[in-house]
DNA sequence: TATGTTTGCGCAAACGTTTGTGCAAAATTA
DNA sequence: TAATTTTGCACAAACGTTTGCGCAAACATA
C-alpha cells in the first residue's frame, strides 16, 4: 500500500530522494544522516515494501524465473522444483511454475506467457518432439536451460542424467544375471533422452551378443497406464522376457501393478529394473534395483547456470550427471 | 522485443489506436476496418506480446497467484500443486511458487516478497503457530487462503481434510479390530490440523473407554525421521502398542522403514494405518490401510474460491473435504 | 568581497500499458 | 451552402520505480 511516493508526500520531501535512502545509497547521494534517519524509519513504520512490478518495469530486470515440467506430481520434477526454489530464492528469484501435463500445445502457450511475464530466465523439461517455439526466447536472449528431456542440436543448453551410461550399466547389470530376453519398456520415443537410454539398452545387447528381440521394446508414453499395459502386453508373449528395464518411475510403477495384478512375483517370474529410484522401492518385498537419478543435481545446476548466465552474460554448457546403479533384491540370477 | 510504442511507429499511428485495437476495442473506438487489420497484421507479423509487467503495473492487476508450500516434495502438495495451477492457468493466472521448507522465517520474508510482486491472492500452507504476518495481506484485501493447515481463530478461510473425523475414523478401526494399545506419531503440535486429528484420536479412544497412555502419544515433526525415530521408541517400549496410527504420509514412510528395520512384520507385530494414502501403499506386502485425503479437491476449491473472491469480492468461506478410509491389509485381528 | 567547492536534494524522463478526453475531417442533414 | 453529426484517430496522464543531471545553499579559500 504505502508507496515511494507516499512516503515522499509524507515526509514533504522528494520521491528520488527517498528511492535512493532505502536502496542504500543515501551516502552516495549526499544525503544528510537526518533525512535518511527519518526516510528509514518512517518506512519501517508503515512497512513500505518496493513494487517489485514497477521495479521490474524500469529495470526490465524482474528477478524472476520461468519453470515448465511435464508433471509436477512426479516426485522427479518435484524435488527437482524444490532444489530450483531453493537455490533461486538465496538470490532473490521468485520462480514462476507451469505444469504443462505432457502437452506440447500449453507448453507453447507458456512460454508466450513467460516472455510476457518478463522472466529472467527459463528452466524447462520440454514435452513433445518440437523445439522451435522456444527459438523466440533465445533470439530476445533470455537466457534457457532444458532438464531431463532436452534436443541437442537445438543448441539450447541442458542439464540431464547420464542417460545412456545409467541404462547400458542396468541393462549389463541384468545380462551378467544371465537374462538374454530383457523388454525395455519406453516412453515417447520423440525425445532424445529417451533415444540414449534405448540406445544404452542396445548396446548392452550387442556388447554380450544377444539378438534384439522387437516384440520386446514397447511402450510410447512416461505414465503409469503405458507402464501397466506394455507389461501385460510383453508378459504375456509367447516367449516372455525374463526382465524388465522400466524407463522411468512412473512406468516402473505400471509394471509393479501390473505383475502384481497378474498374480507373478519379483524377480522369480520376471526381474526388473527401474530408471529413477523412489523411496518406497526399498520397502517393497522384494526391494526393487534402480537406475538413481540426481535430481537434485540437476535442479541445482541448472538454476546456478541459468544465474550466471543472467549476471555474467556466460555461455551455459550442457552437463551430463551420473547415475548410480542400485542394486537390490529385484533381479535374478538365471542360468542360460 | 516488440512493443505497442515499435508498433505504432513502425506503422505511422498512435500508440493508443494500437492498444485498442489489440484488445479487440477497436468496434467501440470507432477504429476503420482498414486500420484495424493492418494493426491486427503485423502485430502477427513480428510476434507482439504484451508485457505483462507493464500490464500489472498500470492495472494493478498481476494475473498472478501466490503458492506457499512447506514442502513441494511431498506428494500431497505436488498434488495439490499441480491441481492449483490446472485451475489458474485456465483463467489466465500464473503461479508463483514458494517451498518455505516448514520454515516460519522462510515464510515470512516470502509473504513480503508476494505482497511486493503485487500477486493477485495468495494460498498457503502455513507452518509454524504464527499467523500474524499474513494479517498484512488481508488488510491489503488481497485474497488468501489456507490449505491443509490452518488457524481457525485467525478469521482466515481454509480448505482442509475432514481431520478431525479421518483421524476417529481410523482409530475407530483399529479399536474395532481389538486393538486398545493404540500410538499416535504426530506431526508439530503447533497446528490445529494436529490438535485436530490428535482429537479425533482421543475421541474414538474416550468412546471405546480406553484409557489414554501417554507414552504412546508422540512425536513432534511432519518428517521421515521423526516417523522412525518415533516408532523405534514406542515399539520398544515395556509395553508395546500393537498398532500405530501415522499422521502423515512422511511419518508414515517412517513408520514402515522403522518397521522393517527392526525386522518386525506388519501387521503380525503391530498393525498400521497411515493418513494420507499413496499409490505405493498398495503394491507393499502388506498392502497399508490409509486415510486418503483428496488433495486435488482442496487445490481445485482453494484456487476457485481465490478466483471468485477476486472476481466479485465475494468472501470465501472454509471447508474441509471429506476423506476416506482405505482399509487394506496392514490392520490384524486381535482378540482382547 | 569575490570566487570556487562541497553538500543536500529536487526535476524529469523512461520503462510499456490503458483509457478519458478532445479535435479534425468526413459524412449527413437541413 | 451551412449546420450538425459521425467517424477516426491522437494526446496525455497514470501506475511506481530508478537515475542522470542540475540547481541552490552553505561553506571554504583567496
Amino acid at each position: 500500500m504505502p508507496t515511494l511516493k507516499q512516503i515522499a508526500k509524507d515526509l514533504n520531501i522528494s520521491v528520488s530522494t527517498v528511492s535512493r535512502i532505502l536502496n542504500g545509497k543515501g551516502k552516495k547521494s549526499r544525503i544528510s544522516n537526518a533525512t535518511a534517519e527519518t526516510v528509514l524509519k518512517y518506512a519501517e513504520e508503515v512497512g513500505y515494501a518496493p513494487n517489485l512490478i514497477a521495479k521490474g518495469l524500469q529495470a526490465t530486470q524482474t528477478f524472476t524465473l520461468g519453470l515448465m515440467v511435464p508433471n509436477i506430481a512426479n516426485p522427479f520434477f518435484a524435488i527437482m522444483a524444490k532444489n530450483i526454489e531453493r537455490w533461486a530464492s538465496r538470490e532473490h528469484y521468485s520462480i514462476i511454475l507451469v505444469d504443462s501435463g505432457e502437452d506440447v500445445e500449453k507448453e507453447k502457450i507458456q512460454v508466450k506467457t513467460m516472455m510476457g511475464r518478463k522472466v529472467d530466465g527459463l528452466i524447462v523439461a520440454p514435452v513433445g518432439d518440437a523445439y522451435q517455439h522456444f527459438n523466440k526466447i533465445r533470439k530476445q536472449k533470455i537466457p534457457l536451460v532444458f532438464v531431463d528431456r532436452y534436443f541437442s542440436d537445438s543448441g539450447i543448453p541442458y542439464m540431464t542424467s547420464e542417460n545412456y551410461k545409467g541404462a547400458f550399466n542396468a541393462t549389463s547389470e541384468l545380462i551378467r544375471n544371465g537374462h538374454r530376453r530383457i523388454s525395455l519398456i519406453s516412453g515417447s520415443p520423440l525425445n532424445e533422452l529417451v533415444q540414449e537410454r534405448t540406445k544404452g539398452y542396445l548396446d548392452a545387447l550387442k556388447q554380450a551378443n544377444i539378438e534384439v528381440a522387437e516384440e520386446l521394446i514397447v511402450g510410447t508414453a512416461f505414465s503409469v497406464q503405458n507402464g501397466f499395459e506394455s507389461t501385460k502386453c510383453v508378459l504375456q508373449l509367447k516367449k516372455p522376457p525374463t526382465a524388465i528395464l522400466a524407463m522411468n518411475n512412473l512406468i516402473g510403477f505400471g509394471v509393479l501393478k501390473a505383475v502384481k495384478e497378474l498374480g507373478l512375483t519379483i524377480p522369480d517370474a520376471v526381474s526388473l529394473i527401474i530408471f529413477d529410484d523412489n523411496p518406497y522401492l526399498s520397502l517393497l518385498n522384494p526391494t526393487i534395483s534402480t537406475v538413481r537419478q540426481n535430481s537434485e543435481k540437476i535442479g541445482e545446476l541448472a538454476v546456478k547456470a541459468i544465474l550466471t548466465e543472467i549476471k555474467k552474460d556466460f555461455n551455459i554448457t550442457s552437463m551430463k550427471i551420473p547415475t548410480e546403479l542400485i542394486i537390490r533384491e529385484s533381479v535374478r540370477y538365471i542360468s542360460s
